[in-house]
DNA sequence: CTTGTCCTTCTCAACTTGAGTAGATCTCGA
DNA sequence: TCGAGATCTACTCAAGTTGAGAAGGACAAG
């Protein structure tokens, strides 16, 4: 502290407790038509034993930089730096969250096509997805931080581009559907949703291909499609259950 | 490193720098029809003289608190903890934001009625509102961090009842529609206007009172409204122009 | 008193939405 | 091999929403 110390100008180090910088990461993907996190099983104090969302110390590097960093460390390097979406969710830094000192955790929401199974990471730590209605009880406030992550992309799947995210490069519109299904919990009426999904500009553009075969239970092939240049849909596809959110 | 536990067990704190934790609040009222923007004069060293957000040091506090308290700092404390609507903008990281040493700063949006000038702050910075269209060259990544605060407050009317944080308690139709003309940066079509707002559930609520006397150059007397319970706007106030927002 | 402003309510055509229907195409199992 | 059932895609239609404009009154300023 030799330069800092005419900005801290009257700055008494005794009265700023240290404040260590984590990040923490909601990475949500969709497996098996359930919508799932991924979670990984706490080794050490506090919470042993307890789940919690991946995350870690950040270090000489920017912050997106350190949230990419944790994911691939639990799962895939070549996935998270190549096809994951990735975006800052709100940073919780209340005094007490972690038992031991005061920590600022800079959380994140990164999504992300159907992974392979979760490998541990470099320490070990065992990680796997988690359907999102069995995380619970996870260790210090990442209970919190997970259902505002939810609500984050519930409300983006909305008036952005996002359900592309969580298909492979070309997808068909049933499988756009069945994202938004997913992570809505709800489901869509086939034709309203194939009518409004071409008539947004953007979101959606033909690849002229046809699916290799039909729907698993029948039905005839598909056309497939590729994600846009959209970055903000309009008209947005609403979803049929607002009320309850409006108050 | 996978989570916060590391940091006792096995932490060599020359494995990572120390970093520094601030908030900076963007802040917006409305004076003379013109979105404005709370800044402060720089005294010291870096970009002395250049104006920067409002914002300090995280102290035995929740972030909430602290960006609450620098507000309070610069403006007035009543009005700072009354009648503000705060909420957390976006975490700012990146190594060499800050010459000295690697700052973190959880950036805040903070909204007003129209307040009285700023004086003063304790620490005898000179605060004062800008029309957001002369806040250029700010210190530090000020420019990006208010760029994206306007961009979240022009989302938010939208689809929040966020105009009703800058008018009073009581308003009229007209006042809501100069915040959105204000914000926007373009004028609404009044009888429009006029029924959307009214047709929201929960936006406003009649008080049943009408102002006392008719518009500065002439009118009737409008009726006067209050903010009602809504959370969310259904249906949204979508801007006119957004085709270029899209893309 | 006159002029012009502005609040509030209507009207109307264009568009969007939700719900339902229908034909064609495909998978699966008998 | 064939039939049953599922699915993709395109329509239809009524109900609701939108933007643009017009109109009637109420009011301030000169």
């Amino acid at each position: 502290m030799s330069d800092e110390a005419s900005f801290l100008a009257g700055y008494d180090p005794g009265d700023y407790p240290s404040i260590a910088v984590t990040v923490d990461v909601v990475a949500l993907t969709i497996r098996d038509g359930a919508l799932c996190v991924l979670l990984v099983e706490r080794g050490e104090q506090p919470f042993t034993g307890h789940r919690a969302l991946p995350g870690g110390f950040v270090r000489e590097e920017t912050l997106d930089e350190a949230a990419l960093r944790e994911l691939a460390e639990e799962t895939d390097v070549r996935l998270a730096g190549d096809r994951v979406h990735l975006e800052q969710l709100r940073t919780y830094g209340n005094p007490g969250r972690d038992p031991r000192m005061r920590v600022v955790s800079v959380a994140y929401l990164a999504f992300a096509p159907h992974l392979p199974e979760a490998t541990a990471g470099s320490d070990a730590a065992r990680a796997y997805w988690v359907p999102v209605e069995d995380a619970k009880d996870l260790a210090f406030d990442h209970d919190q931080i997970l259902a505002e992550g939810l609500e984050r992309a519930r409300d983006k799947l909305e008036y952005t581009p996002l359900a592309t995210a969580f298909v492979g490069t070309e997808f068909t519109i049933s499988e756009l559907r069945q994202v938004y299904a997913s992570v809505w919990g709800e489901e869509l009426h086939a034709g309203n949703f194939h009518r409004k999904v071409l008539s947004v500009p953007g979101f959606v553009e033909s690849t002229g291909e046809t699916a290799s075969r039909g729907g698993e239970r029948g039905g005839p092939r598909a056309k497939l499609y590729r994600a846009g240049d959209a970055r903000l849909l309009h008209p947005a596809l609403l979803r049929p259950t607002r009320e309850d959110r409006v108050r």
